[in-house]
RNA sequence: GGAGAGGUUCCCGAGUGGCCAAAGGGAGCAGACUGUAAAUCUGCCGGCGACGCCUUCGCAGGUUCGAAUCCUGCCCUCUCCA
């Protein structure tokens, strides 16, 4: 087992807030002292089975104390899951199966074990000891929380001053976190920094049970491709790790050049000091910020589908975007009789029934921005007809194609 | 139970009878440029074989030549009082 201080560094490699941080050395010293290791919690929702980068920055936390030999749970929070959460909108979120919460559970195992040690991981139901309890116990565990001190939580408080619903029973939702970490008498809880009011509750919770409270360890909430709001499916401004090698690498190749080194730091297992090298040659011009770029490309893809793979769709990714050149596979296109008229098609249908975009106002438009080109020629005219023919390639904006079959 | 406020296009957020397919910002898309699907600039950003037509402003009706805007009922949310 390596010395508390070299814990410390990767420890808190990427780490927003450690609270509190000397409890943390404390636990290390005692775990390295006895050879105990700790036990770490991580919590994940079992609603949004697609793992995507956002997601990892906390597993590969989760990896690294693996690394330093400590023994990791993971709780899928299918008994809040099933409840059914109605945050936000009128709609009342889906309330999950018990069928689609294990259907679900097998997707993120199989994604998160592209990153984690499966010997090193045990991965646990929350509903185990959630859905036992009775009535009385649930009131006995509310009873240790005040409706105040639940305020203070930073989303709910935002909520009640602009006036947004919050519903009762999320209340509940901290308080079967923290539950979560008595049954497991974790040491330590992972969490994003939007996870702070939870983690601490824990600590509170535990303390009320009896228990050495748990250290709550906040990593970063990183951004999308986009570089301003959150990574997130909705937002569609992730990077899932399910993804294909090409288009990681391209979304990878999208996020805003700021945005590279806490990529580095967060997402990838470059080591820190490297990364370190890396932002001062960024920031001196030493490197150059594209092939910096390139490299988290290959770091971000390899960690997924392997060096190889990463190889390739840098290739590739050259081919299409420096030397504008036809991508290796495009995807074909079937014109059939039923759509052509006097053996011509309108290239707007075309574009729409091969996919190319979803409507053909879309396609008009388009076309007259002069991002449509067929065979290499460009058109501008949105009621160009063109005579079908095996072969012909079509495309549409830089990385959309389509040949005919 | 009572009294108010509010629900707008992917998101935020203007708009209180025609000039509204609806300002502005964000996201998205495209073009130019380039150093990358970065940045920047410019344009687009409901649908339709399309200088016109159709469908949108919580839902359902109504007033009006004409409604996102006015009226009625319903649904949802918030605030204050009890």
């Amino acid at each position: 087992m390596l010395s508390v201080e070299k814990q410390m560094e990767i420890i808190k490699r990427g780490t927003v807030e450690i609270v509190p941080e000397n409890e943390l050395v404390a636990k290390l010293d005692k775990s390295v002292k006895t050879g105990k290791p700790l036990h770490i919690k991580l919590g994940l929702d079992p609603t949004a089975p697609d793992i995507h980068l956002g997601h990892t920055v906390v597993l590969q936390k989760i990896r690294q104390f693996q690394e330093l030999g400590h023994r990791t749970t993971i709780i899928l929070g299918d008994f809040t899951a099933r409840i059914g959460d109605p945050t936000g909108k009128s709609e009342t979120r889906k309330q999950l199966t018990e069928e689609q919460v294990l259907e679900n559970a097998k997707t993120y195992e199989r994604q998160i074990f592209k990153l984690l040690d499966p010997e090193k991981t045990t991965l646990t139901f929350n509903s185990k000891w959630l859905a036992p309890l009775n009535f009385a116990q649930v009131i006995e565990l509310a009873a240790k929380y005040t409706v105040a001190r639940m305020l203070e939580r930073d989303d709910f408080d935002k909520r009640f001053k602009e006036g947004l619903p919050i519903s009762v029973h999320e209340f509940f939702y901290p308080l079967m976190q923290g539950y979560d970490s008595v049954a497991l008498e974790a040491d330590i809880e992972l969490g994003g920094t939007d996870q702070k009011f939870n983690l601490l509750m824990g600590r509170t919770l535990q303390r009320e049970y009896g228990q050495e409270p748990q250290v709550a360890i906040m990593m970063p909430i990183i951004e999308g491709t986009d570089g301003v709001q959150k990574m997130s499916k909705s937002l569609g401004n992730y990077i899932g790790i399910d993804e294909q090698p090409g288009e990681m690498y391209g979304k990878t190749m999208s996020i805003p050049d700021e945005l590279m080194v806490r990529y580095f730091e967060l997402v990838t297992t470059v080591p820190l000091d490297e990364v370190k090298k890396i932002a001062s040659g960024l920031e001196n011009g030493e490197l150059h910020p594209r092939d910096v770029k390139m490299r988290l490309a290959r770091e971000i893809v390899g960690i997924y589908h392997g060096p190889e793979a990463a190889l390739q769709a840098e290739a590739e990714f050259k081919r299409v975007f420096q030397q504008h050149d036809l991508p290796d596979e495009i995807p074909t296109f079937n014109v059939t009789d039923d759509i052509m008229e006097d053996g011509m098609i309108w290239l707007p249908k075309l574009m729409q029934l091969s996919g190319l975009c979803a409507t053909t106002s879309e396609a008009r438009r388009l076309i007259q921005q002069g991002a449509v080109r067929v065979d290499g020629k460009k058109f501008d005219d949105p009621n160009h007809k063109i005579k079908p023919a095996k072969g012909i390639i079509i495309k549409a904006g830089k990385r959309k194609f389509i040949q005919l079959a």
